[in-house]
RNA sequence: CGGGGUGUAGCGCAGGCGGUAGCGCGCUUGGUUCGGGACCAAGAGGUCAGGAGUUCGACUCUCCUCACUCCGACCA
């Protein structure tokens, strides 16, 4: 009945830094490769990745995108050619220098993101307003040189999806800068029970050569929000650098307006923070590798263990990712196993329940075991998996409201970016203003969000006339 | 790149006075178990991170190097 104590991980509340570490390692999500920053991705952890696949490749195609894969190396001349693209990306660069014996003139850089490749190519392929609108998106890795790595968080390698898209007209491009965010955003409300807060990144947070950027974040059980994806606008400026041009239908030679937009597998360290508990990980049923283990709970009893063959066969049939366990460890080191790998629903079978013609299921995300009769079993856990997602957003999206507080001085700012959550403040807009707050306190501005409205009208920390609603956090 | 920490069996850790290594978990085999991480018995498993120095002798002492990890500055 009662949850027992979990000795192998680390209490959430105790030390948040290295819970996050062992539910990672003992979740077997993942493992640390020789190379520092690299990180294996197990089956496991992995498989959770192909899930939020499937839910985005559906939604960008229902978009009308395509996949497509371009080279893993950037030729150092091209990379140099838009310059603030290049000052933003230029130190955590990774940059091959040799092929073979021989030393490369134009050294090549390991992708820190595609931008340039895309457009390069664009230039090619785009000769007409008819060759409008280009919509692709890749799924690939990309390198980044980090200086601090965390599994998932931050790793000098990740996974991740780019969209790269040309237009004809700027409120097109706009249109799918916001179109792609709506995605990520049904991606966390739909798939992941992540609650974003969606807006704007101020002019010191966005990304290198973007005239604009939006971003969905997401605040963990510590307090600390973390940036989950973005999307862009760049206007023509990689366009123009890049000499991508069309002819239009008014016979005039135009530059095509750009967006790129991308999630990458730090959503999986947004999953774990987000739901997990002192028992380990506690996995959304929409992208949980197994939704449902079935546990006979003595195993030698032929009589039980052949329903449960039954059981999994109605539930594979139904579409469910079901596993029956049937190794000769005990049941109760199966429970906390599958409650570790964060396992949304588990189904308990012994003679006790057959003699009533019934079974327990489990909810991992409440602990909660119900008696269901072995006729209602497909249909309730359907229903339960429905119930689990809905109460674990429910949840996430409480404690997301709950750590938003209105701040009308620096002091009060402090406080509550100390406590963890975001700080909601109204401000001049002036750089000047983030980097004091960030000096004294170590947030950021997260983003503006997009319901703007105003409840104050001056900025607390200089005193002039606010304009903007922003959220400030320790981020990750 | 700055500051700390750790490197001994797959994992987590002991160890010492300088004399060539041990515990728990895991793993293998056999048996008994099975409703919240079962038990018994028998096994397998080690260049003590690397290099140099001191010494008759270094896993232990000295110096250097490397790796990983955590905290800051930078990023998804």
């Amino acid at each position: 009945m009662a949850q027992i104590k979990n000795n192998s991980i680390t209490s959430r509340d105790v030390d948040f830094t290295q819970w996050y570490t062992d539910v990672c390692k003992k979740a077997e999500l993942m493992d640390y490769s020789t190379v520092k920053g690299f990180i294996i991705y197990r089956p496991y952890g992995y498989a959770i990745w192909e899930e939020i696949q499937n839910y985005l490749n559906k939604r960008f195609k229902e978009t009308g995108h395509s996949n497509v894969y371009m080279p893993l190396v950037i030729p150092e001349s091209l990379f140099n050619k838009e310059k603030e693209h290049v000052e933003g990306f230029a130190p955590e660069t990774l940059i091959a220098t040799k092929g073979g014996e021989s030393t490369l003139e134009d050294r090549l850089i390991i992708r820190p993101t595609s931008e340039v490749l895309f457009t390069d190519h664009y230039a090619k392929i785009i000769a007409s307003y008819r060759d409008l609108p280009k919509l692709y998106n890749q799924w690939c890795n990309v390198v980044r040189w980090e200086k601090t790595t965390r599994p998932f968080l931050r790793g000098s390698e990740f996974l991740w999806q780019e969209g790269h898209t040309m237009h004809a007209s700027e409120t097109e491009a706009r249109d799918e800068t916001l179109r792609m965010l709506d995605i990520y955003d049904d991606l966390g409300r739909e798939a992941l029970a992540v609650p974003f807060v969606k807006g704007r990144k101020t002019e010191k947070e966005k990304f290198a050569g973007a005239l604009e950027t939006y971003s969905i974040e997401a605040l963990m059980h510590d307090g600390k929000a973390l940036q989950s994806g973005t999307s862009h606008y760049f206007g023509q400026g990689f366009a123009k650098a890049f000499n991508v041009k069309y002819l239009d239908k008014d016979g005039q030679i135009k530059a095509p307006y750009q967006t790129s937009w991308g999630v990458s597998t730090r959503l999986i360290g947004s999953i774990i923070m987000v739901h997990g508990d002192d028992n380990g990980l506690v996995l959304p049923p929409v992208v949980a590798p197994i939704q449902i283990v079935i546990i006979p709970v003595k195993m030698n009893d032929e009589e039980s263990v052949k329903v449960c063959q039954d059981l999994k066969k109605q539930l594979l049939d139904e579409g469910i990712r079901v596993e029956l366990d049937l190794s000769d460890k005990s049941a109760g080191w199966k429970f906390s196993e599958y409650e570790m790998k964060g396992v949304p629903l588990r189904l308990e079978l012994g003679p006790r329940d057959l003699a009533l013609n019934k079974c327990v299921i489990a909810k991992r995300n409440t602990g909660e075991k119900l008696d269901v009769k072995l006729e209602d079993v497909t249909s309730s856990v359907k229903d339960l998996l429905a119930v689990v997602h809905n109460e674990m957003y429910q949840k996430a999206l409480t404690f997301l409201s709950e750590h938003i507080k209105e701040v009308h001085t620096f002091d009060e700012l402090e406080k509550v970016v100390n406590a963890g959550g975001y700080a909601k403040m109204m401000w001049c807009g002036d750089v000047a203003c983030e980097n004091a707050i960030k000096e004294r306190t170590t947030a950021t501005s997260r983003c503006m969000p997009f319901a703007q409205i105003p409840f104050d009208d001056i900025c607390p920390i200089c005193g002039k006339e606010a304009h903007y609603v922003v959220l400030f956090a320790k981020a990750y």
